[in-house]
DNA sequence: GAACTAGTTCTACGGGTGGTAGAAATTGTC
DNA sequence: GACAATTTCTACCACCCGTAGAACTAGTTC
């Protein structure tokens, strides 16, 4: 899985946040409101040159069908962070070692949680709920 | 949690695969020797300088009062594994959605082991395995 | 259908990081 | 002090990403 930069994340965090896909209007717009100080006050242009590198990089989608393309992601954000986190693990030759490390710090109330997760996926591993 | 290249990538699993501190010379030779076709032939200034470069990430620590410096890996793999999926997961808006697509795909096998780690770590979170 | 406008692609530059290693400096040894 | 081993300095190149203007394309209006 490839690795985003800055610019590109932010898209991302706009297109996973929206129910709906997005013109690179719509994109430069929210990326402009969603941070103060105009750190995020970027060109359409920019943000379609993102988009097209995002494309390539199979996050996004694009329909050309109409004429402000429409944008959305590939993948939801849980399942891209899951992706990743599997990722990361694949690089570990001794999976039960990191696993047990990483388990080791999580928070006792996401211990829990990982607890009811795998207690439930035992008998219904197939139904994975969407985000 | 900086990320790594390639070769910074190679020379750390070297380390981590070493119990004792080694020499740029230790770390040429076994770069060598641990890949068919030459790919890892490097000079030992090369390596000098990764290693440089892995001292500034902190990732490895240097033994400077000999004269072949001695370098270690400051952290297990498995404490660098765990250490990224964690950081993976804090950027996740929702952490619980990420876990829950990540525990959905992972290997019954490994599934089992984590409902084990899981299960120890709620009366003896403390005493972790060192690798 | 020519002109206009909104949108898209092309092209390009500049900074950062990583692979690579020679040249120069350092240091321990005979 | 000369020699050999080691380390540091310096540098180059390639690639990735942020950035956006210039040029091109495609609907829209009269």
């Amino acid at each position: 899985m490839a690795t985003l930069g800055d610019l590109e994340r932010a898209v991302m965090d706009v297109l996973w946040s929206s129910d709906d896909a997005l013109s690179a209007n719509d994109l430069r717009d929210r990326l402009h409101a969603s941070d103060r100080d105009g750190a995020r006050d970027v060109a359409v242009t920019t943000v379609l040159t993102v988009l097209s590198r995002l494309e390539g990089k199979n996050f996004v989608s694009r329909d050309r069908s109409m004429r402000p393309h429409l944008y959305r992601s590939v993948t939801s954000r849980a399942e891209h962070t899951a992706g990743l986190m599997h990722e990361v693990l694949g690089t570990a030759p001794d999976r039960e070692a990191a696993l047990a490390r990483f388990i080791g710090s999580v928070s006792p109330a996401e211990a829990e949680t990982l607890r009811e997760l795998l207690g439930a996926s035992s008998r219904n591993a197939a139904s994975s709920n969407r985000q």
